[in-house]
DNA sequence: ATATTTATGTTTCCAAGGAAACATAAATAT
DNA sequence: ATATTTATGTTTCCTTGGAAACATAAATAT
């Protein structure tokens, strides 16, 4: 196996490992709140006027899949749906008290997985995480690129075929 | 946002774009086929004596899951299983003479996206690969460890709590 | 040798998410 | 000004995959 496969397979077995033991460890912490719902909650806690597009490009999930949960965070009292007087299509979303309570859990969540990991970032020099960040950028633009070409609308696949 | 989680992210957006992308890409040229189950072949043409258990853990998956991709794929007639004269529990899978056209045919494919990202690669160094797999290794390394601890078995994470 | 525990694989039930069709608002073209 | 196209969000139907219970074989303990 070359290098350029083993730095993908490395990284993407890592991020599965995050993925997985960070689920596990969440909805031990925040039950009753799956792991979706809380990613869902940290997006609209950190950005400006949020809506189902930017979820669905943000999470590479279709915007049907996001309009369903959101329905439910909406239903759950977790979340809450705005608009702008000059805007009758676009739907926005902010916390509602007791999102703000599982956004703040889970930001401390966050530090205690930053803790655990701290080791490993401990032993990488500035240069090394600038080596990797510019390689991640170059890969993402041309990726960004060549998704261009390929016409594919991230947030609904579909659409395109129209 | 520090450079761990810049980094992280970074990586995480490119797997998601590249995952969309060769989705997309591969079930256009391999129609009739997922991607779940051309990932399953190649995964099963690469490896020697496969089950369903290992199959689960390299993807990051339930054996119940895998059970059920399997038994679809052998339906199809795109694999087979076989089993060892001294071992009547494991059930081992093998490519079927279809399975191996399908294979190949991922074969090419996985070498036209190489192809494809040739670019970005060829802007990268040896020093800087190596930065990237060290990187990779020893926060694998660690994950391990963490997941150990937490005694979860990645192929059914319920067992553990019997 | 037998009992217990662990490993492997399967099945049933359910939830999450994609595909496609749809509704409506906004943007753009004519 | 009106028609057409595009953007945004929702809904229905269906597939995929997880959770949990189960069956059986193998490994281990007693």
């Amino acid at each position: 196996m070359n290098k350029e496969e083993q730095v993908i397979i490395g990284f993407r077995d890592l991020l599965n490992k995050m993925v997985w033991l960070n689920k596990s460890k969440m909805e031990e912490s925040l039950k009753g709140y799956k792991s979706s719902e809380v990613h869902c909650i940290e997006y609209i806690g950190r950005n400006e006027d949020p809506n189902v597009t930017k979820l669905a490009e943000s999470f590479y999930m279709t915007r049907g899949a996001i309009s369903k949960l959101t329905k439910k965070l909406i239903e759950k009292g977790i979340i809450e749906s705005y608009q702008k007087p000059d805007n009758k299509k676009e739907i926005y979303f902010r916390l509602t008290e007791q999102g703000k309570v599982i956004f703040n859990l889970h930001e401390d969540l966050h530090n205690e997985f930053q803790e655990r990991d701290k080791a490993v970032f401990e032993q990488i020099t500035e240069e090394q995480f600038d080596i990797m960040l510019s390689f991640a950028e170059k890969y993402n633009r041309h990726l960004d690129a060549e998704i261009m070409k390929q016409g594919i609308d991230i947030s609904n696949r579909n659409d395109f075929k129209k």
